[in-house]
RNA sequence: GCCCGAGUGGUGAAAUUGGUAGACACAACGGACUUAAAAUCCGUCGGGGGGAAACCUCCGUACCGGUUCGAUUCCGGUCUCGGGCACCA
């Protein structure tokens, strides 16, 4: 056997080992039970990151165990190839989109190739493909015509410059990133997926899936944020106060809010309305300041998180309503906090007990009135207490007949005499927004929609399908390609023949990958979307693993999706994915240099060396090149920003596939974030050498039959009780607690134990101890295991073997040591047989002799025995 | 701003159901081998106090408080960092 670990060599011959034997080519049918084990699909960016890394490193280590368990294990591979980064690579280069992606993706795959994963690679997918989208095309013509999609105004980021929509990754501090152009808010028609339909189905189901992180379950549940409010209107009289503006008005209008503090109505002191709401757009007719207000408002882009921390500014409409409870003539304010596409656009206002509403109202000088009390509190206008907001021990105050009504008497009493005026009623309401799918970029699915003047939006029939997207296009950031290509666009209208135009906006990406998953169960199906047999046969999919970013939008998109497939009968059951783990970031250190300009110029991690201290703290670094120091920042994402990243390429060229793998394993749990080190990948790589000299050490004196019965030595015996206790181990961290680092640990431990067992008469133990470890080691360093399997087991193929069990009569144990607490502190410990009852071991426990000296001759408290634990003695 | 997480030695982490805090590694330091270096192997390794030593003892899981015989783990509050916020994927 060859002595030394050589990655480089092994490596290419398990995989060609694999690629013979069509390891990992998923059978349609069989006795064995299905696995689909599913990594989330890269974006073809160019070339793996560590990202990518763990994230298939996670998905084959589980792919490999559960085939080791018996499954038929189906791990597909694919990409999420439309996108933004095309459009800007393309035109940074002058290279079409299509180029670009189809080249990023052969190079990856290549890379991927190298990391040895198990992956059925005849299912591959390219989302950007006319085989691949026009499914989704397919669906959304059905979709169409079921109404659910339909068409109405949306308001996106406008660069006035550029004459282009952007992104919100686009906008940066409200300007556009090429234009610098301050962005302004604008509406254009867009095609909606009615996801509110669906919202107590989305919300509902999250109790099944008790495979999910409790973590992103909650997310989903507060994004679709259910919420029981009351609907009520103000009355906007066409008289008195609002004279001035009366001959705009109906006789009577109504202005809606929706809230869910109906309980606080008696302390509304005006009402604020969104800047684009019709009321605000009549008032500004006759007022130039209020006019320009409006138009300040619709500076900025439309990110949720830039509107909720800009400063909140109104300004008085000059209308006054009427408070549908006390006839109180209220003013309407705009607020630019107010979204239109949000609830009815307007809201109440009660400074007294919403925390917005108390700084607004302070800013302006607008009255505050309390009207609710936690009893033992004292209100103040001067400043906002917590307690002004509890709807848990708040009692009506200042409220008329709702005085000392809780939060639900309030609510049901206040619901009914509004509903009584015909002015309001209980309503159930959600966060969660119909989804926007229209984007007015080039490289995406086009909609399948032609817009006729007689027959209006028409969707595209299914013989017409797909409208294939052009491939020779270089986008140039000014609006999109496709509207400016009449070969594309001019058409004829499918129903009545006369001349029409095709929609030129396409669909947002998110949409490919709602339902890539159950394309994987037949990706050549060219006669449906999905063939229903294989999506039986595969769906749902058993573990679905990547980024916790994707939380929310990809996992609640892709169960929305799931949910229209299976009422188009095209899938089984309610939801997609049984078993969701999140992986977390891959972290690594930040050096930078300060420059002349003000910027910093980030310094990679492979260019510095750190000095430490003598306990190995860092002191300082320097640039290898020219021996100046750099400054240490913060250890973040990696990213091309702080140019931090680790090329996956150079760790594999260098040590292997195998390190880089178990490095990722061994360094952090998989859900949480890693840290990369250097000196962790040459430990990892030194432990897989190690395994290697034991293996290679064990064949040079000959291969035994492992141990299989018979007398043992004591030693032998205790080497034995950890082996086993290690395979029950190792196959619970892998199976169930998907904790990898802690599986890798306990082989670490046990490889210890073993170089330290020398006896030649129990060789028999050893290689038993040695095929156990390979066999436990085997989905995450395939390559090297596939290796050592065939010098422990000649003739004998690591593709065909199981993963080892436990032997329960190697675990059986005679004594038992247990732990000795006085007052909850160690003290001592004590072996009992491993049936003694209680009341003997809490009598051999106090006469213990750390007991006998603290208790000093007095007596114990309380004794608190915890079998198989530890005692606990309370002096 | 809102929603969701995380915080343990010099570092990454472990402690699975409230029961021995720091397993397993990395770094550092000391030693062996070597002409030397690399590689490898052995040892020390949270902090304070006591002891020649075996060892004893107090403190310690971001911070403040609570529940419990016992809290890294449960509860309330605070701080810091990270993810998401609907057109990045």
């Amino acid at each position: 056997m060859q002595p030394n670990y050589l990655p480089s060599t092994i490596e290419q011959q398990a995989q060609q080992h694999w690629d013979s034997r069509q390891a990992f080519k998923a059978a349609e049918s069989g006795d064995k039970p299905k696995y689909y084990c599913l990594s989330m699909f890269p974006y073809p960016s160019g070339k793996l990151h560590m990202g990518h890394v763990r994230n298939y490193t996670i998905g084959d280590v589980l792919s490999r165990y559960h085939r080791m368990k018996g499954f038929e294990v189906m791990q597909p591979m694919g990409w999420d190839a439309f996108g933004l980064p095309a459009e800007n690579a393309a035109m940074a280069n002058n290279v079409p989109p299509a180029a670009w992606t189809y080249s990023n993706i052969e190079y990856m795959k290549q890379q991927l190739k190298a990391l040895g994963l198990g992956i059925d690679w005849s299912r591959e997918v390219k989302t950007c493909t006319p085989e691949y989208y026009r499914w989704e095309q397919w669906l959304f013509t059905r979709l169409f015509e079921k109404g659910v999609i339909y068409k109405k105004t949306a308001v996106v980021n406008w660069d006035p410059v550029d004459n282009t929509v952007l992104a919100n990754e686009q906008v940066i501090d409200g300007r556009g990133w090429r234009s610098g152009a301050v962005v302004e808010k604008r509406d254009i028609p867009m095609y909606f997926f009615r996801i509110t339909q669906y919202a107590d189905e989305l919300l509902s189901g999250l109790d099944q899936l008790d495979g999910w992180p409790e973590q992103v379950k909650t997310m989903q549940a507060n994004w679709i944020g259910k919420s029981f409010g009351v609907r009520f209107a103000f009355e906007v009289a066409a008289a008195g106060d609002n004279a001035a503006i009366s001959h705009q008005l109906p006789a009577t209008e109504l202005l809606w809010v929706y809230t869910t503090r109906a309980d606080t109505i008696m302390g509304v002191t005006f009402v604020a309305v969104a800047a684009e709401h019709p009321l605000a757009t009549r008032a500004a007719q006759n007022n130039p300041a209020l006019a320009a207000f409006i138009e300040e408002c619709k500076q900025g882009g439309v990110a949720e998180a830039d509107i909720a921390t800009m400063e909140k500014k109104g300004m008085d409409t000059g209308i006054k309503v009427t408070h549908p409870l006390t006839g109180e003539q209220v003013p309407v304010w705009v607020g630019n906090y107010v979204l239109m596409g949000y609830g009815e656009g307007a809201v109440m206002a009660v400074p007294a007990h919403d925390e917005r509403d108390f700084g607004f109202a302070k800013k302006y000088n607008l009255p505050i009135k309390q009207s609710i009390q936690v009893a033992g509190e004292t209100f103040s206008t001067d400043a906002w207490a917590e307690w002004y907001g509890d709807k848990e021990q708040g009692v009506c105050v200042n409220s008329g007949k709702y005085d000392g009504l809780s939060y639900d008497q309030a609510i049901d009493a206040i619901a009914a005499d509004l509903a009584a005026k015909d002015l309001g009623e209980k309503k159930v309401q959600f966060r969660l927004r119909d989804w926007g799918i229209s984007r007015q970029r080039y490289w995406g699915c086009p909609i399948p929609i032609i817009h006729c003047p007689s027959c209006g939006d028409v969707a595209v029939p299914d013989d017409q399908l797909p409208v294939v997207l052009p491939e020779d296009v270089v986008p140039d950031g000014a609006g999109s390609p496709l509207a400016k290509m009449p070969s594309f666009y001019e058409c004829s209208c499918p129903k009545c023949g006369g001349a029409a135009r095709r929609e030129t906006d396409t669909m947002d990406t998110f949409v490919e990958s709602s339902w890539y998953y159950a394309r994987y169960a037949s990706p050549q199906c060219d006669t449906g979307m999905v063939d229903k047999a294989a999506a039986q046969r595969w769906l749902p999919v058993d573990q679905y693993i990547g980024g916790i970013e994707h939380a929310i939008l990809h996992l609640l998109y892709a169960r929305f999706f799931h949910k229209l497939m299976r009422d188009e009968g095209l899938v089984p059951g309610d939801e997609p994915f049984k078993n969701l783990l999140t992986q977390g970031m891959v972290i690594a250190p930040t050096f930078y240099r300060d420059e002349p300009n003000g910027k910093k110029l980030w310094i990679n991690p492979a260019e510095v060396d750190v000095a430490t201290d003598e306990r190995g703290r860092p002191t300082g670094a320097v640039l290898k090149a020219d021996g100046q120091p750099v400054v240490i920042g913060g250890t973040e994402k990696m990213s091309k920003s702080k140019n931090n990243g680790v090329d996956p390429q150079a760790i594999i060229d260098e040590f292997g596939a195998d390190t880089a793998r178990l490095f990722m394993m061994f360094a952090a749990p998989p859900d949480q974030s890693l840290e990369w080190s250097d000196a962790g990948v040459e430990g990892a790589f030194r432990f897989l050498k190690r395994v290697w000299k034991a293996v290679s050490d064990h064949v040079e004196q000959g291969v035994v039959a492992a141990y299989s019965g018979g007398e043992l030595s004591a030693a032998a015996k205790a080497l034995r009780f950890q082996l086993h206790q290690t395979i029950a181990k190792v196959d619970d961290d892998l199976g169930r607690r998907k904790t990898f680092n802690t599986a890798i640990a306990a082989n670490m431990e046990l490889l210890n134990a073993l170089v330290k067992f020398n006896e030649v008469a129990s060789r028999n133990v050893v290689q038993e101890a040695l095929e156990a470890i390979v066999l436990m080691l085997t989905p995450i360093v395939p390559h090297m295991s596939q290796a050592l399997w065939s010098e422990l087991r000649p003739g004998s193929d690591l593709l065909d073997q199981s993963f080892p069990k436990a032997d329960p009569a190697a675990l059986v144990q005679d004594e038992i040591e247990l732990v000795i607490q006085i007052n909850g502190k160690l003290r001592g410990s004590l072996r009992v047989s491993k049936d003694a009852d209680k009341a003997t071991i809490e009598q051999l426990a106090l006469a213990h002799e750390a007991v006998q000296k603290q208790l000093a001759g007095g007596t114990a408290k309380k004794v608190v025995v915890v079998p198989g634990r530890l005692i606990n003695v309370v002096i």
